[in-house]
DNA sequence: CGGCGGAACTTGACGCCGTTCAGATTCCTG
DNA sequence: CAGGAATCTGAACGGCGTCAAGTTCCGCCG
């Protein structure tokens, strides 16, 4: 295993990790972070053990980072990132305005399946991050994927293949929609077992969305 | 002011509220972790803080429930009761079927802007609560919110005032897409410089949730 | 009426947390 | 090679959740 350090790599000249300086603290920190919350959850996630993790001091992280906060946005702002990525690459198999949405509704959906800690954060309420607001790159990040959706909601309308409307109205729907089967599926709205029982899943959930919104727009 | 034992009453004898024993402690801590949340938000929320307000000892929490997260569970399923409260008071009011769900839907997303710490809880990812399942109180009571409005389709449904379909797909869709406009409002995804500049508000996002699943299912 | 058992509560402690600060170490510039 | 800037350490502060041991009070049995 050894330390982080290698998982990311140097800015420039590969400083000898050994040395006194890290050499590229701010990267391995926020690389811990991510694997502390991937492997312990949110309760896991604490500035103290992401700097053991990282194999430095407490106090280390406090040069690279005004908080912990600060941390979790950043950690926050790479997964809007990484959520936007997955969404167009999703999209971009597919061909037809209708077919766009679609995947990316499941694209959205799966990433919160794969990541629930990780998605957790994000839209995590006021736990780990009081007000987003400070964090401009994290809120323009978040603010992106809804600006992709727009613009695929706007050619499909303009191509035909989406009834014309409102372009804002029908993101704001769809975004709404398809980001309540995420959250449902993911703290646990669906894991019970009365919703067992009446076979309540969230790929179930995601279809009925997805049929309801198709029926206004296709 | 003064203390908070007076404000949920003492559960046989009155007893005298100075002694030492509190008298009815379990209530008033319940009471002082609710007014806690409503005014210091979810950061300000610690069983230390929650035992000050009530006027005792650190550790008297400790005889009436298993842990914080107890507590927390119990605040939150009290939250859930208010809230089905609410959509219920709003349902009746309202006498055809679609008016039935838009009624539900707009006190949904109230009660979420009324009370948005409470509902950060209750929806907290896995902040506070790690695994809801232990907790059946809490599961029965937030499922008994999703049979209320399964029930409200269904019988919209039997009566003409819905299109025939399955219930229980209309009923998720409902759920899904109106609890993501509450959270979406709720945790600042619409509270950001780009949104405003697109108009974006919740209530418009609420109708534009309620159009499409209206045009499906009306 | 006396005292006894147990419930309710307090005191004090442990380890962890976020954060700060003085000082040690190393890097970079000139 | 000198000195300032950047980086990291070690120790400390107060607050947190939790627990063990001690204290106070109540109702019940004799």
């Amino acid at each position: 295993m050894g330390h982080d350090t290698d998982a990311v790599g140097y800015p420039e000249r590969m400083g000898d990790r050994d040395g006194y300086h890290h050499g590229n603290l701010k990267e391995a920190l926020i690389e811990a972070a991510r694997a502390l919350v991937a492997d312990s959850g949110v309760q896991g996630l604490s500035l103290r053990a992401v700097a053991r993790r990282a194999g430095v001091s407490q106090a280390a992280p406090y040069h690279h980072f005004d908080s912990k906060e600060a941390l979790v946005a950043e950690l926050c702002r790479r997964g809007f990132e990484t959520l936007s990525q997955r969404t167009c690459a999703a999209m971009e198999e597919a061909t037809t305005g209708p077919e766009r949405l679609v995947a990316m509704a499941r694209a959205y959906v799966a990433f919160a399946r794969d990541l629930p800690d990780l998605f957790g954060i994000m839209w995590g309420g006021k736990g780990l991050i009081a007000d987003k607001a400070p964090y401009v790159e994290l809120t323009d990040t978040a603010t992106g994927s809804f600006e992709q959706l727009l613009r695929v909601v706007s050619e499909g309308m303009a191509a035909g293949e989406l009834r014309a409307g409102d372009p804002l109205e029908v993101a704001l729907a769809a975004w709404s929609a398809v980001h309540g089967v995420a959250v449902l599926a993911q703290d646990g709205g669906f894991d019970n077992p009365k919703m067992q029982d009446l076979g309540v899943t969230p790929e179930r959930a995601l279809e009925a969305v997805l049929r309801a919104l198709l029926a206004g727009v296709a």
